[in-house]
DNA sequence: AACTATTGATAGTAATACTTTTATATTTGT
DNA sequence: ACAAATATAAAAGTATTACTATCAATAGTT
């Protein structure tokens, strides 16, 4: 599995980038830096020209590959749904009971991700975190419409899409399939980011995991 | 309930404004046309200069009520969020059955806010579509630690507390009533955001209530 | 040798998010 | 009623951001 996902070409819509930043190595050094910078300073501190000192490149540089940082971030976001989604349908694609399937993918997708590839340039304990403290600003923006109309957000529903049909393969009279799956993914991450900032609004800590909570969640709905 | 809301005066922690916007006209009219301001163009849009001039004021005296426009928005989401508690108190005060009691929480934080108290300078319909489509911007940055240690989010943690001692007065042996509690406040206000954006996300329409989904959603997880 | 693509360096621009200063108006305390 | 304090307005200035444009250097390709 750990291989499979280091040798993955995650596939983002085109009209995210100027140029992939796949196709050469200082492309993947953007990606790779960016991914820690954002990190390390927030993604409002952060800023083309940083970046640019950091990889020991030129601002200008940056831009031939990313219009704006809104666009790298979607970038990263986009990839590490398109992450995620590899890692469902692995998990899930050989498990027939419809239960254990939906169990799998709730797993998948509420749990802390705690190993990194470590083969490609993408560090995906740091992405995750990523996701956690700055995911909602790729799509809390004026531009939502436009940008949702463009595709920008096609991986993140195909996988609300995805845990979707698995709530309906185990309850097809379940009147709230799509909300109940959009709850769950965006709730994870909601919940891991109370974890790490306001630890008195969630029961999930290093004792209770967030997989458990929706785990009880989901089936309690489901039944 | 109306008059009663209408008359309220909701405290905000003093360290969000500098100078107190409820104390002078000028004050009154930045509270009134920032909201309208920040619904229609959007927060990053909007700029304190921008608002000077709607307002027939000047920047400079703006800064004097609020240190940058972050706090601004931060003033604003909290009156919100006070606003809903006084709603939740009034509404729960006096049903002594505790199902009952919860259901009409789940109510008063899901519903979509139709009615203007239309007495103050607050309308509260356009407030709540700014928390809706900006408010994680409130706390999803890199001070989030610090303000919330400064008390910038009291009042939203007051209200998932309360709500969480309701679930625990039903179902005390339930074991995720803050996670339920923050999934519900929080997973309202995507729920809503979705119906406007990403509507295949969601099973919320107009046939379908965010309150009905999250009624059974809660309820399911207590029985 | 000529063409092309990529990157780097520099400079420039408009807007933002403020701060500072000074002037003027308004309120209030005695 | 008058001085003092306070609030507001106007203008100018600063550092930073988020770009755009231009041009030069280099590397690879035909």
């Amino acid at each position: 599995m750990k291989q499979i996902l280091a040798n993955l070409k995650v596939s983002i819509n085109k009209n995210i980038y100027i140029k992939d930043p796949e196709s050469s190595d200082l492309g993947r050094r953007i990606i790779e830096n960016s991914i820690l910078m954002i990190n390390e300073m927030g993604f409002e501190s952060f800023t083309f020209k940083k970046l640019g000192e950091r990889i020991g490149s030129n601002e200008s540089s940056i831009y031939r590959y990313f219009e704006n940082k809104h666009k790298l971030l979607l970038y990263l976001v986009s990839w590490y749904w398109g992450w995620l989604e590899y890692q469902l349908v692995f998990t899930t694609n050989s498990v027939a009971n419809p239960e254990e399937k939906l169990k799998r993918a709730i797993e998948v997708v509420t749990r802390t991700v705690e190993e990194d590839s470590s083969f490609s340039h993408i560090n995906e304990i740091v992405l995750s975190k990523i996701v956690i403290n700055e995911y909602s600003k790729s799509y809390i923006t004026k531009e939502v419409d436009k940008e949702n109309k463009d595709g920008y957000f096609s991986i993140y529903k195909r996988l609300v899409n995805r845990i979707r049909e698995m709530i309906v393969a185990i309850a097809p009279d379940y009147e709230y399939p799509s909300s109940l799956s959009s709850t769950l993914l965006e709730g994870a991450i909601h919940q891991h980011f109370l974890k790490e900032h306001f630890s008195s609004l969630t029961d999930c800590d290093k004792n209770t995991t967030t997989t458990e909570y929706f785990t009880n969640l989901v089936f309690n709905s489901l039944n």
